[in-house]
DNA sequence: TTGAAAGCGCTAACAT
DNA sequence: ATGTTAGCGCTTTCAA
């Protein structure tokens, strides 16, 4: 059936500011003022439009208004495992700034895989993402490090801007914005305390030198041990992932080797939790024979019994602050940050005791 | 400085399909072509073109290829709370299934915030997303379902689809994709397991008769009390939030009340975290005094002390199978499908005990 | 205060 | 196998 010369709606597609400028007896130009605001249109006008806005259902076509203004009012976050521990707390402060900020987010996993990754911020590079944030550690090879820089500055150049949160900087000469946590602080402190607890033969799991996170905090506790003239045994040294499967393994491993260790620094409360699974079947007691303690403070930290004596991050206040720079960065070529972290004592550290004593 | 007429870069700016085909020697359709590798393109050629993209480092421009296409590779990811229990889950799912079917994921939440969930919505109607998947529970009033009704039609109009996940129909001639789970059946069996358990007074924590998914939850509950001629006490249905604050709280509440009860019945396993704290605060042993059990398993459900028997949803599968049904629909008008969902029996719940007898 | 029209960067239909 | 060109829907000068 022939449309009528009146009718400008195509049947059943969305409507167009065309038809809502036909409807409303005005010019495109006039619709596109009043949907933005931001530009002086007689009330009676705008009325009229608005009416026809409503009547036609309208939405505009981000694609098109994009593609003019080149402004996609998107971030990008990428992320190695959305199950990951402490995601959704950084994602929530990177949403909630986004949010604040008239930005919607574009999620991404790269499953530890580093040419995922690279693949990834190409794609948020062709949506024209105005941040790019990458979260988590990451194993730091030269012809990775050499790929991300590029991939900086291409960013830079194309008016965004690439945010590594939780990682640390590519070099002094990238364009980036880095909004890290004191790793190395953190271990340093809980080291000691445990050390002021009297434990000397502690055991670390889920150390691993190649990557950036772990490596930091392997450092902070040998430095505690250092600073007390203390050797680093590296049977205490139990490199793994962070799941609960490793912390639970690696302490029953642990136990069945007989190893001499009076406490656990896992480098994740995540391993943490499955530390204090292994103890409790053990046998052991958790402080009473060994000490535990994690690094991270997610909120399962309160759930285990007993409540776990950990490292504070501050994981929400992380993503708002990536966000927040890079989105007002005005003209700084890079923007570099570091966020205090603590020790939380609370069950599962005590005194040193007569354990295999 | 004027540039060469032989330079079409733009200072600074990133390259378009027009410098690279230049710099091939070549038309712009065929570095499209290139680029699509869906065509046939002499080899030479290609080898020169992409030569060209590597050397200028080229991205397409998405908003300029979804203006031309109608296609956006988008989909959308609608929650009320990334820190939501098993948001992460389920997001896992979508993202997984979206990734696998070269779709990009958008995220939003809403803060149980019923407005603010049909304005985002509209925002993914903007960006076109192919699927909008809104997950978890709502407040059902008939102004609500209507307004989502409608933006059913109109994503469905417009090529696009509203997905419910875990959540229930919008009515019998709405398009839409509904991938629920089994919420009554699921407390039906884990009601019925603490009845053959010999508890018969059993507190449930976290009921609210507005939002779907407790509601459902609600009625397996009185459902298998009935079934056995037991009354449904007032006293002992605590309504309140999914956090381990008001698990907590409510315990506590309980506990103080001299109320009589030999189990409790979380909604939620947070809401069965805090319990749990409560019960051992409060030096109340589980399972020999009294029993917990809750709903969802979540991986926490493991690192509770006891750990804890719950029902188990499959979180993960549900995502998937939503942006799967969505994106392949093959112009089904409606989809609907309930996944089922099992009791999980571990050590939070056990015969009922002496405890005040 | 409003309208006309020129792009924004790309794809696909149509030519060659 | 490759080139030409007409849009895709919107915003934004430039005119009136």
């Amino acid at each position: 059936m022939p449309k009528r010369a009146s009718d400008l709606t195509r049947e059943g597609k969305p409507a167009r500011i065309k038809e809502v400028a036909a409807r409303a007896g005005v010019s495109t130009a006039t619709v596109s003022r009043v949907l933005g605001g931001t530009y002086p249109v007689a009330a009676a006008t705008r009325i009229r439009v608005q009416r026809a806005l409503r009547e036609l259902d309208y939405v505009v076509n981000a694609s098109a208004r994009a593609l003019g203004t080149a402004n996609s009012n998107t971030v990008a976050f990428i992320v190695n495992d959305i199950i990951g521990p402490f995601f959704a707390h950084i994602a929530h402060g990177v949403e909630q700034q986004a949010t604040a900020e008239g930005r919607l987010c574009l999620v991404c996993t790269t499953h530890n895989d580093p040419a995922r990754e690279l693949a990834v911020i190409n794609l948020m590079r062709e949506r024209k993402a105005e941040a790019v944030v990458v979260v988590g550690g990451a194993v730091q090879t030269p012809e990775y490090v050499q790929r991300m820089a590029k991939l900086a500055r291409s960013l830079d150049a194309e008016g965004s801007r690439l945010v590594l949160c939780g990682r640390p900087s590519l070099g002094p000469d990238v364009p980036e914005t880095v909004v890290e946590y004191d790793n190395e602080g953190g271990a340093f402190a809980m080291t000691n305390y445990l050390l002021s607890l009297g434990h000397e033969r502690i055991a670390m799991l889920g150390f691993d030198a190649k990557a950036t996170t772990t490596a930091e905090r392997g450092v902070g506790y040998r430095r505690a041990l250092a600073s007390r003239g203390l050797p680093c045994d590296p049977a205490l040294l139990v490199p793994g992932v962070f799941t609960r499967e490793f912390g639970y393994e690696a302490t029953r491993e642990l136990l069945a080797s007989k190893a001499d260790f009076t406490a656990i620094f896992a480098v994740t409360d995540m391993i943490a939790a499955g530390a204090l699974k292994a103890l409790r079947k053990a046998g052991v007691r958790v402080p009473e024979d060994v000490s535990v303690v994690g690094y991270d403070d997610i909120p399962l930290a309160l759930d285990l019994c007993p409540e776990l004596t950990t490292v504070h991050v501050p994981h929400e206040e992380l993503g708002r602050t990536a966000i927040r720079l890079a989105l007002n960065r005005a003209g700084n070529p890079v923007q570099r940050l570091r966020m205090g972290t603590h020790v939380v004592v609370r069950e599962s550290a005590g005194p040193v005791g007569s354990w295999r004593a």
